[in-house]
DNA sequence: CTATGTGCAAACCATTTGCGAACCC
DNA sequence: GGGTTCGCAAATGGTTTGCACATAG
């Protein structure tokens, strides 16, 4: 995993100093590409490797590095906040159902059309800088399980 | 307004108590067509009809909405929920441009390909009940902004 | 050396909940 | 009339903040 060091490097350009706490708390997101960490799952994860690391210090790095765009922060329902490194590479963009039954969060692939960034810059002079698309429903098991209802 | 009417009946449909409370909350959902409300907004405009209405009563009712599928919820930036009726009909759909700097939530048109649900639940065989594409950026003013602090 | 970051504990604040009273059907 | 809903106030819990100390550069 020698991409640490690029998330490095892009602190020191951006002038951010970077400390030990961030270190770990960039090293803990990029062990877990694709997971959705809450900030408690990285403060737990932290703990283990310096048990002296604050909840607070996590909040202020993960607020710091959503603002520099390093990482993306979601609010998937009522939940609280997840966050995972943003996508560098536009074939890593993905998209997430989620489930209102079970609350499952199944991440697919880009539906959008390629051209969809421009056609907004277009008609709105808006930037584009990141996009999600959430789609909530019903996953295949939930689904089995109200038909099973109707039945019975 | 008679769609109102149309709303109660749904109510009914689904067996819920139509309350009077119930019956205001949804008026101003349906006077507001197009804003963002949050639960707050929603409490204060309801005290100008009922002055005995509770803030409890407003997020159990919207929660209750929100449920059956009557409104939406959204979770913009960092900011608490913002209520809005579901769109009935498909030309309604519209997605959010949230400027990153100012805060600005512009609605745009659904730029989606309208075989998108169908794909979804091909490929996932998930049931896509609603969908909310969210755009992070810059908007025109914010973007003017920027590049008069380079040159000064 | 100095501005910036950190840990702790307390504060914050949108949202939820418990409970007795009020209300819809 | 009986179960649901309401209003109030208190509790909840993720997130933020104030402050004294530690640290990066």
């Amino acid at each position: 995993m020698s991409e640490i060091i690029s998330l490095v490097n892009e602190l020191e350009r951006k002038n951010i100093k970077v400390t030990q706490q961030r270190r770990i708390i960039l090293g803990i997101l990029n062990n877990n590409k694709g997971e959705h960490l809450s900030a408690r799952d990285i403060y737990t994860l932290g703990k283990d490797i310096d048990d002296s690391i604050g909840l607070s210090t996590v909040y202020r790095t993960l607020n710091l590095l959503r603002d520099v765009g390093i990482i993306a922060e979601y609010h998937f329902d009522k939940e609280f906040a997840k966050y995972e490194l943003s996508c560098q590479k536009e074939q890593d963009i993905h998209h997430h159902l989620i489930c209102k039954n079970c609350g499952k969060i199944i991440e697919v692939e880009n539906y959008l059309p390629g051209h969809f960034k421009d056609e907004i810059y277009d008609k709105n002079q808006f930037i584009c800088q990141e996009f999600s698309l959430k789609v909530s429903g019903l996953c295949k098991e939930c689904q089995q399980l109200f038909s099973e209802e109707k039945t019975s």
